[in-house]
RNA sequence: GGCGAGGUAGCUCAGAUGGUUAGAGCGCAGGAUUCAUAACCCUGAGGUCGGGGGUUCAAUUCCCCCUCUCGCUACCA
């Protein structure tokens, strides 16, 4: 398939240093990448593995602020975190990098420079938003507005979630400060732009030559194309001082797009660990690039990066982006915010030693095709009725029999008709998987590694050397000695996988060396005849139910207390709006109000149709409670309405004022704001 | 109402350029067995492949309509 390449670059999308990894990280871009890569090296060709902390940008400039530290405090704490939270799960990089580093900066300013000067940019002056109150300009994703396509009005400055519109913050319609909750004013700044529609032509092409990669990627990819206007020039410097310097006279209080600089850590990382030999790594022809990342980091490998390496020039292109899906958690999105979240470090707390769990559920539902849903139940049945069960059971009864029958060293195996079938499905799943993984489908390859193990448990039982041991010594040594052998290429077949149990397996084995999948391909032995075998030990523990209900239980404790203002990374509580005088205040008629009827309204989702008793009138109001609350439950209760609201007409009906709510930022559920007390119908609101 | 995705065994999911008895794992029932973490092995039950219509010799697979679920959206929080 790759024949073509003599090498393979591997990359793992930066993880941003403003929070520790969760399950979810490790499911979409991390797990998958290592599988690759030990597959890779486990076939015998050259790889190279690089990922590094992706350490600039506004967000961690923000998280600084509000915890009075500076940004460098911020990026060396979630840095090593990281580093290691990785490391502890077996990621095997080859090295690790981080982009404040000074060879980043080098390697990122440089490249900025050669695209500089060959006049890749487009300078312009413009007006940018800039907060009075936090005297700084705001970075698109701290600005939200009304969508100028679609009239959503919480679009973000580059981008619109519901439309998917690519934005720039001055399209937005009402923009306002998330940092402040200012209206920003506009201020004239230069900034670089990388005239993206320029190179529309070129990168289709490129993205057409790849019809291989997964559907989700390519139909992404090309739908940024065919958008609307196509593609939109984008700026390549902000207005910030964290950051890569911006490497031209004049950019003073400018940095590097972070977007712009993230990517390029992939070659400081591949210079770090190569050396002078990097440009072999990152402009040779034959070698593969390939990045692993998940879904949101699509748009930035597959248009704007391969647009930076095409115009630079010298560079190869990524040949592969097999971007996964997300993970979902007992059913909900995954949230640092919400604290809806398993903490890589507070997994290995409660289940030590237990990594090689975590990774064999979270490849089994790899969210490779669409979201995936991680539940602690599915967690708890696949360790014991898969790992306990099926593999660690064989590893177990084999290193039992052989203790007890063979004196605690490899027999010869057999030769019976039935012992060469089963040696040789170690050739025929092995290559099922190669051939799964080369493909990148990892599902499937971890379900064809397990096959083999039901080989092996099926052989046991078929032969039953618990029987022949009675009558026949040889013929018990014959089959204990197939066994053994597949239990030996099972600890090369989870290898990828499992690296931490299929080193214990060859532990037990007392210690054969590793194979590589061309060894898988013969007919062994796997294990040299007459090795020592080790101690026999549990390979996996059963799970058992209290300790599911207290990760689902620590689950939701944790989401209950929320401590935002410790973890609060993406949707903080809105912000302070600006301040307003008594006079804008004192026109609004607020009262009490009795809902007397309430009924939906036909073709609108959202929208309860009331009827009030105001005390002074009654009056038809509209209200978009209808997903919260059901007509039954709202008549009778006592609201506070905004009585003097200009009357608007919404679906064919005149609605008369407006219910007063509050909304829990926590659950997004909707809650009345009601009297205390007797208040009687009527009486005024100040 | 609109856009997108999707509805295949109790659960999680494969699959089918339309063509003999629609698959896997788990769960369940029965059997066998005892080397093994009551695990393993065998057998079985269980599906009108969301509903209706159309095209076709033949549709679960193609087309249309409907319905339900999920995400977003229009609609005063």
């Amino acid at each position: 398939m790759a024949s073509e390449f003599k090498r393979t670059l591997v990359t793992a999308a930066l993880p941003y240093a403003n929070g520790p990894i969760h399950l979810g990280h490790l499911a979409g871009c991390y797990l998958p990448s290592d599988i690759y890569v030990r597959f890779k090296r486990l076939k015998g060709e050259e790889v190279a593995f690089v990922c590094g902390s992706d350490e600039h940008g506004m967000a961690i400039t923000m998280k600084a602020r509000k915890e009075g530290v500076s940004p460098r405090e911020i990026v060396d704490r979630y840095h090593f975190m990281m580093r290691d939270a990785l490391a502890d799960f077996g990621i095997a990089f080859d090295h690790y990098s981080r982009t404040s580093s000074e060879a980043h900066h080098k390697v990122a300013s440089d490249f900025f420079k050669t695209l500089y000067d060959k006049g890749v940019f487009e300078a312009r002056q413009t007006d940018q938003y800039y907060d009075p109150e936090a005297e700084q300009f705001l970075a698109d994703r701290y600005i939200t507005g009304t969508c100028p396509r679609c009239s959503h009005d919480a679009a973000y400055g580059d981008q619109c979630e519901q439309c998917g519109a690519t934005l720039n913050p001055t399209d937005l319609i009402n923009p306002q400060s998330t940092l402040s909750g200012a209206t920003p004013v506009l201020k004239a700044t230069t900034n670089w732009f990388l005239p993206l529609d320029k190179f529309s032509d070129d990168l289709r092409r490129y993205i057409t030559s790849h019809p291989e990669w997964k559907p989700n990627v390519y139909g992404q990819t090309l739908s940024w194309l065919d958008a609307g206007d196509g593609l939109q020039p984008r700026s390549m410097t902000r207005d910030l001082d964290w950051g890569v310097p911006v490497p031209v006279q004049g950019a003073e209080g400018k940095v590097l797009y972070v977007w712009f600089d993230a990517p390029l850590g992939y070659i400081t990382a591949v210079q770090e660990l190569k050396g002078q030999d990097w440009e072999t790594w990152w402009k040779d022809p034959s070698t593969r690039l390939v990045h692993f990342i998940g879904k949101d980091n699509i748009v930035f490998h597959c248009v704007v990066f391969p647009a930076l390496l095409m115009q630079h020039g010298g560079y190869i292109l990524p040949d592969q982006v097999p971007a996964n899906e997300f993970l979902n958690l007992e059913g909900q999105k995954l949230s640092t915010s919400r604290n809806w979240a398993v903490w890589l470090h507070d997994y290995l707390a409660d289940f030590p030693g237990q990594q090689d769990v975590l990774r064999y559920v979270l490849t089994a539902t790899m969210p490779e095709t669409k979201d995936n849903d991680f539940t602690w139940a599915d967690f708890q049945q696949r360790n014991n009725s898969e790992l306990v069960a099926v593999l660690g059971n064989l590893v177990n009864r084999v290193m039992v029999l052989n203790h007890k029958f063979c004196g605690g060293r490899v027999p010869a195996p057999g030769s019976e008709p039935q012992d060469l079938e089963a040696l040789a499905a170690v050739a025929i799943q092995s290559a099922r998987v190669s051939e799964a993984l080369e493909a990148f489908k990892f599902r499937e390859a971890l379900g064809h590694a397990m096959d083999l193990a039901r080989v092996g448990n099926k052989y046991l039982a078929d032969e039953a050397p618990w029987q022949t041991v009675k009558t026949d010594q040889a013929r018990t040594e014959a089959i204990l000695g197939v066994a053994t052998q597949l239990v030996a290429a099972l600890a090369a077949v989870f290898e990828a996988f499992m690296p931490f149990s299929a080193e214990r397996i060859r532990v037990m084995l007392g210690g054969p060396p590793a194979l590589t999948f061309a060894d898988l391909a013969g007919t062994g032995p796997w294990v040299p005849v007459g090795t020592a075998l080790g101690e026999s030990a549990l390979l996996f523990q059963k799970i058992e139910d209290d300790q599911v209900e207290a990760q689902r239980a620590k689950l939701h404790a944790a989401s209950a207390a929320n401590p935002t203002s410790m973890t609060e990374t993406s949707t903080p509580l809105a912000p302070l709006a600006p301040e307003i005088t008594f006079d804008q205040f004192a026109p609004l008629d607020l009262r009490v109000a009795l809902v007397l009827e309430a009924e939906r309204v036909p073709k609108a989702d959202r929208l309860l149709k009331l009827t009030l008793d105001t005390g002074i009138d009654r009056r038809t109001v509209l209200s978009g409670i209808a997903e919260h609350f059901a007509p039954e439950d709202v008549v009778g209760r006592r609201v506070i309405l905004l009585a003097n609201l200009a009357p608007r007409e919404m679906r064919g009906i005149e609605s008369q004022g407006m219910i007063l709510m509050a909304d829990n930022p926590e659950t997004g559920k909707l809650a009345f704001v009601q009297p205390d007390g007797d208040l009687p119908v009527g009486a005024t609101v100040r």
